[in-house]
DNA sequence: CGTTCTTTTGAGACAGCTCAATTTACGTGG
DNA sequence: CCACGTAAATTGAGCTGTCTCAAAAGAACG
């Protein structure tokens, strides 16, 4: 099996590790594929396994008890699917469901842990991933108490471009099935807000969407609402 | 100088460490302390140490460009005043100001990251805590999106509760100087619908409230209104 | 070329915000 | 211990951003 090993250099579980470490730690885990639309876990249940997606897409979302999805993120190449329940061995806060084909690398949690003993570099750097994730979750929680609709969409589009965007002749694409559902799960509003507004900003030249798919034309521009540079 | 033992044993960060292991890092830890009111570290700047609260309260937040400020925890004794910095070095994402005289034990950045090595447990237990934010702020994201005031204001209320509550003759205490600006920071709301909506359960004898103090005279009814049990 | 899912658009309702004006509680200094 | 000043809390009135619900139009796919 040949391993993406240029995109799992950049995984920033590995970053750091020696290449012989690396490949300690690469040679114990097992390859998992997961279709379009399948569930990979579910919220409150244990999972047993550290999963690190090598391909693909996999949006990872809360569901409340009347039927709401909250995005939290989605999670791409070289990035962790499941991380903390295999650190502490509690159970998933997060449903994770693919949106593309996807493959992952997965290690048993027991397995995981050894391996953090053995390297430390592995703590250090799930460490800065757990970081990175409470910052971005900081940030949105300061967005939703302060900022109103079309500033938080402005930043759920600008952050998915940052992460999966695409050079196009038109602009940046958002390389993902997107809708305007989806967009407004993810930026804490409804489907009709995030329709109008996204109207509005192909009328402006901000942006131009289709079905499931956003490119931004005018990135400058989506900063300025997002930053509040206008006015 | 006598170290509050009983306490550190509760710590989150020294769970499970062997007593010699434990006592070898607290070797290391200075004393400091700080006056109610005053501020222990500013967002975005470089703090350089752990800080872990023996005493005091200490009130973690962030501020908008444009004022408003966001609250996203309240640290009390035996948790960390300032964790990610120090572990990852890189600046801090909150501001940091005690609400009440605190005291904490410091160590510097790179001797918590030599004690680290040293003793895995303190990174395993360093990551059981940045996950538990995590889980707390997935589950802010999700309120702050699908639920309105009420519920998160009783939400806000119950966290504090268990966190510092204080039985009473009356009920349970909040044992803590919160005003209704606090309340409002803490649930994503203003100070005007935090004082209307406690004094709506005032009047139902659900909370008994004064200048800066809140008693919660009924937790269960406060439960039913926060997950929604009524209708 | 009908079926299904996504998107758009309209109209109305309302939760919660804003702003202004009091009232209440506390601490301090005379 | 009282009077005063200050900060917190309350309350009213009006406004509006955003949601809700309904309906229709557009896009994809067998």
């Amino acid at each position: 099996m040949p391993l993406p090993s240029q995109l799992l250099l950049q995984a920033s579980l590995f970053r750091g590790l020696p290449e012989q470490d690396r490949q300690a730690v690469l040679a114990q885990a097992r390859v998992r594929d997961f279709a379009a639309g399948q569930f990979i876990v579910h919220q409150d249940e244990l999972v047993g396994e550290l999963l690190l997606a090598t391909r693909g897409r996999v949006r990872l979302y809360q569901l409340t008890p009347d039927g709401h999805q909250v995005i939290l993120h989605i999670a791409g190449p070289g990035e962790a699917i499941v991380l903390l329940p295999a650190l502490t061995g509690e159970q998933s806060s997060v449903s994770a469901q693919a949106v593309e084909a996807t493959s992952a690398l997965a290690w048993d949690e027991a397995d995981f842990r050894a391996l953090m003993r053995r390297f430390p570099g592995l703590g250090f750097n799930a460490i800065a991933i757990l970081g990175e994730h409470i910052r971005l979750y900081q940030d949105r929680i300061r967005e939703l108490t302060t900022e109103r609709v079309e500033r938080r969409l402005a930043r759920t589009l600008l952050r998915l471009a940052k992460q999966l965007g695409v050079r196009t002749a038109q602009g940046v694409l958002i390389d993902l099935p997107l809708s305007r559902q989806h967009l407004a799960e993810m930026s804490g509003t409804t489907l009709y807000s995030a329709s109008r507004i996204l109207r509005a900003w192909e009328e402006h030249g901000i942006v131009s969407s289709g079905r499931e798919r956003v490119t931004i034309r005018s990135p400058h521009k989506l900063v300025a609402i997002a930053e509040d540079l206008q006015r």
